[in-house]
RNA sequence: GGGCGGUUGGCUCAGUGGUAGAGCACUUCGUUCACACCGAAGGGGUCGGGGGUUCGAAUCCCUCACCGCCCA
């Protein structure tokens, strides 16, 4: 025996800071297009600068790590591209937080003085997620790494800004937005979150000018009231038909109103009326846009009420005004009743303000002409959403989509490439594109500097926009700006369309959405040159408009133990850097991978990453057992066929299934299937079955055998350490390098992932073990149920007529005896004499003599316990042999099977009976 | 309100028409020179309720309940 390659125990920490960094060293993570070679890239999520790894990084980049790597060893030219972006409101907010701690803000530095800041924030901190995701052991392409500010990046920003300008499909507009009162900008649907608030849904009555009665209607936000400006009711609605026209008198103002038919207000809800302030809710607005009504702002940016909103209420913060309005209304013998309600609150996710519906001035795009194609390469199947429910979800929120505010106002960010003048005199009649547009009195146009904007106005008196454009404006382009975009660079030509996309649900339209719409509108080619699984050939254009990726993985959401979201404030969340230190990347990893597949969250604690450690653990004893048991001839090659035993052709007709299943897993994008049919070789076949046989054949005296043994042994390991090294990376090398297949200087990385030979496949094989695996099984179970000591060795025999049981058992007698531990082991005739038991095996029985006196009430429980069992089956199999339906309708394969299963169960029923009545007979 | 996912042993989950499975936990036994982060044996579920289709349903259909997600 050898002295062991590996140390006695697994310590995961040593072993993967050193490989990472060899593995950087010896640039695997870089490759350059190649003719001939098929690519695959992905453009990694972009997590933002203010961020740090959560669980959802840790699986989703454990998923694309896998992918990456298993891509890698098949020989395709692979990249990941890691970046990260700027996070404009979430940026600017930390840096805010910084400057008020040193008792100042960003009004007192100004503009230019702020934004110096975020940078060298973004330098100091900017960067922590990369050094996570190492951690974790990702093998992304660090010599492409893109940040949504970098130049090249911007002047894409600029490009796609510009295009659309021109196209008309950028406008500026009036609109309500959800807006921040803390950061008095607008924020994007995915900062708002919606919170559960205890409050209460108010009835008032508005008074008929007439006299005649009121209206009464129910809201749960009394200070929109002073700007409302109609009330409407459904037009089926039988009580509103006669008053559908009506003047009300408003309330706390002098205002009057009408009553209004729409469809938007729903006769079940409350009295059926409702009162419209489309200055201050989305559905209003819109209510109001239909029916032309007037938009009054009562609440202004900071939260407060705006002199609209009459002099008893004006500078009152909203929700003082709310109070006010209230009772003013009680003391006007106008408010109904207040009930308990239950209110869905919308909530900004950085500010932790109630966000405010808000009419308000900012930049739009016209959405419904870029969805059209996004919808299309969906349809036509360019783009396949995994799982496939995603795909319905996609298409039903690109058929219903709204126009996107893409202005913020906020400094951190791409700031718009707009200038606007109040010049007299500029002209606005021009056929060019970039002749300055009108806005009211104001003139607009594109340009990327003063120069250029002096010279499209004509005048020196002008200035930029104030306001940045939406983060998520720059993230919509990552595929192809981080590849190089809008110049046709070798990367873009080469790894663009990318494969897939990967990504949390919540993303799903703000960001995967947006990137179909873009990668179809901006990245082109000559319809010859692209298959057409690539992209679309539109109707105005001779050029094939090209998907930005082929698959998108939708990943589970990472829950808490108890099924809960994980977050900072419930304080329930995993620290993925913390499951590394603790249990290394590859337990984490593989904690994780166990559970991706199409499901939509997973529940996690750390203890599954204990139980993925466990795994390592297994392996990694496992090779060493192996390592110690090689000799220096030991070359890991296998042996001519003809001299492989049962067991060894059972090995590798398992290793070749499980190879099949894992790489059809990993295609299809189960990640859990594929480890768990791994897992399941390696510890249940190889580790539990395979290991224990050579044991056996390295102990035996045929000689012969040794050499073979050990080249099996160590070419099972090795495949299996390749199948399982893109989801367990550092591990799977560190053994690797410590067998003979191993070359110096080599990385298991760049070997090629194993690939079924289904000349391997061997079912006789399989069905040999299967009957040596049931004998030993029986064996042992009669040990244990006798209370047999581990250590006392019996005989055994088995009794088989029939032709497989007796060759299988025949050829494995050495196995049988030394895994069940008898001192002999034959097939053949159990003695009369001597005190013997009996359990039945498919083709026969198996029998070991014990040296005591048989306890023979204890021996007959026993037996009527397994016949009870199996009369159980029996009386099954009979039923359906017996049911006239069930023989005229089955199939002939599934009654044929029946048929055998009732000779089995039938067989073993007589042989427990015929042994039950020697043991009582005495 | 609309859409979607889930409900299988104590826990976490596989299993999409043909004899209910795994891991953890539990019970018993075991330190035979890879591994007690281990090995051997074992107990434990009428597959959320009801109805239907079928020779046969955890699996397909309808319906109800509960949990959760997304959108409004």
């Amino acid at each position: 025996m050898r002295e062991p390659l590996l140390d006695k125990t697994y310590t995961p920490g040593n072993i993967e800071e050193r490989w990472y960094q060899r593995w950087k060293d010896m640039g695997l993570f870089h490759m350059e297009p190649e003719d001939g070679r098929p690519t695959y890239c992905i453009t990694i999520p972009p997590p933002n600068i203010t961020g740090s790894l959560h669980m959802g990084h840790a699986l989703n980049n454990s998923i694309l790590d896998t992918l990456t790597r298993w891509h890698r060893m098949r020989g395709f030219t692979t990249l990941c591209l890691p970046g990260t972006d700027h996070a404009g409101i979430a940026t600017q907010n930390m840096v805010e937080r910084s400057l008020t701690a040193q008792n100042t803000d960003r009004h007192a530095l100004g503009r230019e003085q702020f934004i110096e800041k975020c940078w060298e924030w973004r330098e100091q901190y900017g960067k922590r997620i990369y050094y996570q995701v190492e951690k974790l052991g990702c093998s992304y392409d660090w010599d492409r790494v893109r940040f949504t500010m970098d130049a090249s990046y911007v002047e894409a920003i600029h490009e796609q800004f510009k295009s659309w300008f021109h196209r008309g499909l950028i406008y500026r507009g009036t609109r309500v937005v959800n807006w921040d009162v803390k950061f008095q900008s607008a924020i994007s649907d995915i900062e708002v979150i919606t919170q559960e608030r205890q409050g209460s849904l108010y009835h008032f009555r508005y008074p008929l000018a007439d006299g005649s009665g009121h209206i009464t209607i129910a809201t749960t936000r009394p200070e929109t009231l002073l700007g409302d400006s109609a009330v409407a009711a459904n037009p089926a609605d039988e009580r509103y038909q006669a008053l559908f026209g009506a003047t009300l008198n408003l309330p706390l103002t002098k205002r009057t109103i009408s009553l209004i038919a729409d469809d938007y207000a729903k006769p079940e809800f409350g009295s059926g009326a409702v009162k419209v302030t489309p200055a201050h809710d989305l559905n209003d607005f819109e209510c109001g846009l239909r029916h032309g009504l007037p938009q009054i702002v009562v609440i202004g940016k900071d939260g407060r009420m705006t002199e609209a909103a009459g002099p008893d209420f004006a500078g009152l913060d909203r929700f003082e005004a709310r109070k006010k309005v209230v009772m003013e209304m009680e003391k006007l013998g106008l408010l109904a009743k207040i009930e308990d309600y239950t209110i869905q609150t919308p909530v900004s996710d950085r500010s932790g303000e109630v966000v405010e519906p808000l009419l308000s001035e900012q930049w739009f795009v016209d959405m419904k002409p870029l969805a059209r194609p996004a919808i299309q390469a969906v349809e036509q199947g360019l783009i396949t959403f995994h799982p496939d429910r995603y795909r319905g979800i996609y298409l039903h929120w690109m058929n219903n989509i709204r126009d996107w505010c893409i202005s913020r106002q906020l400094w951190w960010g791409h700031r718009i490439p707009v200038w606007w003048t109040e010049a007299p005199g500029v002209t606005v009649e021009s056929a060019s594109e970039k002749a300055p547009r009108a806005y009211g009195s104001r003139r607009y146009v594109f340009a990327t500097s003063r120069q250029e904007a002096e010279a499209l106005l004509g005048t020196t008196d002008c200035w930029q926009d104030e306001d940045v454009l939406d983060t998520w404006f720059s993230s919509a382009l990552w595929p192809h700006a981080t590849l190089g975009w809008p110049h046709n660079t070798p990367d873009l030509q080469a790894f663009y369309p990318t494969s897939l996309l990967s990504t949390a649900q919540e993303i799903l339209y703000l960001w995967v959405a947006r990137m179909v719409m873009t990668g179809l509108d901006f990245v082109h080619r000559p319809a010859v040159e692209t298959g057409s699984y690539d992209g679309l050939v539109l109707e105005d254009t001779t050029q094939r408009s090209i998907i930005p990726f082929r698959d998108v993985y939708v990943h589970a959401t990472v829950l808490d133990a108890k099924g809960e979201r994980m977050s900072k404030s419930k304080g329930n969340g995993i620290d993925p850097i913390d499951l590394i230190e603790r249990h290394g990347a590859d337990a984490t990893r593989l904690s994780l991978l166990q559970q991706a597949g199409k499901n939509q969250d997973i529940r996690f604690s750390e203890q599954r990453t204990d139980i993925a450690g466990n795994f390592c653990t297994k392996l990694w004893n496992a090779s060493r057992f192996v390592m110690m048991n090689l000799s220096p001839e030991t070359t890991g090659a296998l042996p001519n066929a003809s001299v492989l035993s049962s067991a060894d052709r059972w090995i590798l007709h398992r290793l070749t299934e499980t190879i099949c299943q894992v790489n059809a897993c990993l295609a299809t994008y189960d990640m859990d299937d594929a480890v768990r049919s791994a897992q399941t070789f390696f510890w249940n076949d190889y580790c539990d079955w395979y290991v224990e046989i050579a044991k056996v054949a390295l102990r035996s005296e045929d000689t012969a055998r040794h050499a073979d043994t050990r080249n099996i042994l160590c070419y099972v390991l090795e495949a299996t350490l390749r199948l399982l090294h893109p989801m367990i990376p550092f591990i799977t090398e560190e053994i690797w390098q410590n067998l003979p297949q191993s070359s110096s200087g080599g990385s298991i990385s760049t070997c090629a992932y194993p690939v079924a030979d289904v000349t391997w496949t061997n079912e006789g094989a399989a069905n040999s073990m299967e009957i040596v695996i049931d004998a030993i099984r029986a064996i042992r179970n009669l040990r244990a149920s006798l209370s047999i000591a581990p250590s006392l060795r019996v005989q055994g025999v088995a009794v088989a007529e029939k032709g497989p049981t007796r060759e299988a058992l025949t050829e494995a007698s050495d196995l049988v005896r030394e895994l069940a531990r008898l001192s002999a082991f034959a097939v053949g005739v159990a003695e009369a004499e001597g005190k013997w038991v009996a359990a039945p095996i498919t083709g026969g029985e198996v029998l070991i003599e014990i040296g005591a006196a048989l306890d023979i009430p204890r021996e007959l429980e026993r037996i009527d316990k397994e016949l009870a069992a199996v009369v159980k089956q029996l009386n099954r199999s009979q039923g359906m042999l017996a049911n006239e339906q069930f023989m005229g309708r089955a199939s002939a394969e599934v009654v044929a099977k029946e048929r055998a299963a009732y000779e089995e169960w039938q067989e073993k029923h007589d042989r427990l009976t015929e042994r039950r009545k020697l043991l009582a007979d005495g």
